[in-house]
DNA sequence: CATCCGTGGGT
DNA sequence: TACCCAAGGAT
């Protein structure tokens, strides 16, 4: 592993802050101001999703949405409407209850420092950093994915971030690094840079503006790193989706429990099968719907059956104009598509 | 600490 | 196709 002098420390953070300056994308809607309110949604919607992903769900959320007030004061429904499709559902609930203490308990005045910042709901080590740099001045790294391996490859750090015992490691070489003068910059500059020149596959580290610095490019081991070891795929579940219709066209959804895998969202009736010799009813569909999550991969077979004579507390029907209303995941997006098109 | 938690894009 | 990945956090 390399060790940086206090000189070339210093000569990094020019480099890297001039080419940022220069280069760095300070088109993205949220880096408009610093309004610790917009940095907070951008960092709650960019979890482990893409900026170009990002972009439409950001602006229409902020016209929906415009202050931390607005959020705190509107009804979940309006709020899982806005994140649908976006995933990690939680993010969105998390994110209006962080608005709520804000807005509530602490009156509009924002948590400013790190240690703060972490204690609001889906606001981690990582979103309290940069939250806490890029808003408030905070000098901090902010330690995502990005950070992760820009800094592996520069320093040839060969600690696995899949560990969660790594970010330790990183955060004590890296945070002497961050510029105190600009620290927000500093790390919006580190993601700028890992989503070019040092991105993930097929680097471009000949014309990178910190070429210089990079000790896996000048030992020839850049695909080396970061050192991370592989995820499970994911685990094949077989259901069957009871279709209903009743007499005014509405259709049987059930609520999902309030906890797991899409938790509070409604679906048409989901009950597992061990095998397709199983399915009961009419079978709607030639092929099935296939679903994938990060660790579960769902096999789904419509099939239409008659109404059950009672409903489960859980159970409901909806018209198509309350479907639109709803956030639904995408799952339930492509079983209704699947059925149309039969 | 390992697992759970969505989705879309790239290869 | 099957697999990997992308500005992580909660439990």
């Amino acid at each position: 592993m390399e060790n940086w002098n206090q000189q070339t420390i210093e000569d990094f953070r020019r480099d890297l802050l001039d080419w940022y300056d220069q280069e760095g994308r300070s088109h993205l809607p949220w880096r408009q101001n610093q309004d610790p309110y917009r940095i907070l949604v951008s960092e709650l919607m960019l979890q482990q999703t893409r900026v170009d992903t990002v972009i439409t769900y950001f602006n229409r959320f902020m016209d929906a949405l415009p202050t931390v007030k607005d959020l705190a004061e509107a009804p979940e429904e309006q709020v899982l409407k806005l994140w649908e499709g976006l995933g990690y559902y939680s993010r969105a609930k998390n994110l209006q209850k962080a608005a709520k203490v804000v807005a509530f308990d602490l009156k509009g005045n924002w948590p400013e420092s790190y240690d703060d910042l972490l204690s609001l709901p889906g606001v981690g080590p990582y979103t309290a950093a940069a939250v806490a740099s890029i808003a408030f001045g905070e000098v901090v790294p902010a330690i995502d994915g990005n950070f992760f391996r820009v800094f592996s490859r520069l320093l040839k750090i060969d600690d696995d971030i899949a560990k969660p015992k790594t970010r330790r490691v990183f955060y004590d070489i890296v945070e002497p690094i961050v510029d105190p003068k600009r620290p927000g910059d500093f790390n919006q500059a580190i993601m700028d840079l890992g989503t070019s020149y040092m991105k993930t596959k097929d680097p471009d580290t000949l014309h990178s503006p910190v070429k210089k610095y990079n000790a896996a490019y000048r030992d020839g081991v850049e695909e080396q790193y970061p050192v991370k070891t592989k995820k499970k795929k994911p685990v094949l579940q077989r259901y069957q989706a009871l279709v209903v219709e009743n007499e005014d066209g509405d259709l049987l959804y059930e609520q999902r429990p309030e906890t797991g895998l899409l938790s509070g969202f409604w679906t048409f009736p989901l009950r597992a099968v061990e095998s397709v010799e199983e399915l009961e009813g009419e079978q709607l569909t030639i092929k099935p719907v296939v679903h994938v999550f990060s660790h579960r991969k769902w096999e789904i077979w419509p099939v239409k059956v008659k109404a059950p004579n009672k409903l489960e507390e859980n159970q409901a029907y909806l018209s198509t104009e309350r479907q639109n209303e709803l956030a639904l995941p995408k799952v339930q997006h492509k079983l209704l598509d699947a059925i149309k098109e039969q």
